[in-house]
DNA sequence: TTCGAAATCGCGCGATCGGGTGACGGGCTG
DNA sequence: CAGCCCGTCACCCGATCGCGCGATTTCGAA
């Protein structure tokens, strides 16, 4: 854990929180580290134009955020304009559809709000040193969405032959071409894409691709 | 930060790792830290058996690791027969293949043998509590990757409408079904679809929507 | 030994796809 | 106004797809 130091230079933190409280006691403590200078607003439509004029380093978001912009589509036009600019999602929400989109919106952290003012600090540090900080939870969550799914085993499980078939067809192959890599006919490959479509309940490549892909991403 | 205390039970560790002085001392200073048993292995194929006959709660596991099976294969190997263990990657790989790779076979984390022991016993101390400890640039790859793919700016960039029909393409529906979720004819989708594909520079469905999924997983 | 599952290959049918071409109206812009 | 892009629709053609049917071989389990 490396920590601050005198040679650190000032980090420009901007927050996006409509909660009073938690807005300026946020402020209050990350300007008492000495090490952040804080600007706040209650809404993304306050803040953006406040960004053009003065870049921040962090930026420090909420999702729920009232009535408006959500700190998700804030996020995303943020990024879209100001990439260099790093956006910390701090919020309560802790499911997958809230985090996945977040991440896709372009933010590089997520706390829960529940972390310690410490963390977060800790959490501005890395950002800056080029991490990606995460509540341990939000990082599990993170981490399981690639666990691939497991076409191995069930009443249902695809042969080895079947999987190596599937895999060539996630990337975009045709029945030739996939024959062709196999050394096997067309008519066989057929076959096969036959046989996963009936396991794996679809009745077209694009499906049996999203079967594979966990359904999840974009 | 959360420290060891002595209420923490005793935690199992199993290391697999072929560089001789990297285990010794690995498990050297684990086991100093008076919370952690270890037990090592020069490769999968000796420490899978031992896994079956005591369980370990925790498993570092190196990724290259001479002939034979490698950390990734092992990785999928443990998880597949022991889901409850918890597998911590420990590697000096940080390409993006090699870590999604693991990740997909579930791993719990990542580290890089640059970090310090702190750095590893604090990440099995997050691992034991639900997290997914990562090295920081680890972390920023793992949530960069998620980062939707920018379809809509550039030369080649699509329209509102393709945007749509792209999306629907993704749900795996055919050209008649999309035409009748946006209240156009299918020869119309068609058209669209033609369009994405010149645009994207691909010539199936699939293709395209291996572009909209960072063409990764998986 | 018998049986079944897996892998291989074939054929045919109707539907869809990929690609080429053309057309029409509505915007927006120079 | 003249272009140009967008969205809409149509037709055509050869290739491929989805699907049902049957066949052979191999190999391991019952």
């Amino acid at each position: 854990m490396t920590p601050w130091n005198e040679a650190t230079p000032i980090v420009e933190v901007l927050i996006v929180e409509d909660h009073d409280d938690y807005r300026q006691s946020l402020a209050f403590f990350l300007q008492a580290t000495g090490r952040v200078r804080c600007t706040t607003f209650l809404s993304c439509e306050e803040a953006l134009p406040a960004i053009g004029l003065r870049k921040p380093d962090v930026v420090i978001m909420d999702i729920h955020l009232g009535a408006g912009m959500d700190g998700i589509a804030g996020a995303k036009r943020i990024k879209d304009q100001w990439p260099a600019v790093q956006v910390l999602m701090c919020t309560v929400h802790e499911d997958d559809e809230k985090i996945f989109n977040a991440l896709r919106a372009g933010a590089s952290g997520y706390l829960l709000k529940r972390n310690s003012i410490d963390e977060i600090v800790e959490a501005i540090r890395q950002l800056m040193a080029g991490g990606s900080p995460m509540s341990p939870a939000i990082a599990r969550r993170v981490v399981n969405s690639f666990r691939s799914t497991n076409l191995s085993e069930g009443p249902d499980a695809l042969t080895t032959r079947e999987q190596e078939v599937l895999d060539l067809l996630c990337t975009g192959l045709g029945a030739k071409a996939i024959g062709d890599k196999l050394f096997v006919s067309a008519n066989t490959i057929r076959t096969h894409i036959r046989h996963i479509y009936e396991k794996l309940h679809v009745q077209s490549r694009v499906e049996a691709v999203n079967r594979v892909r966990g359904g999840k991403a974009n």
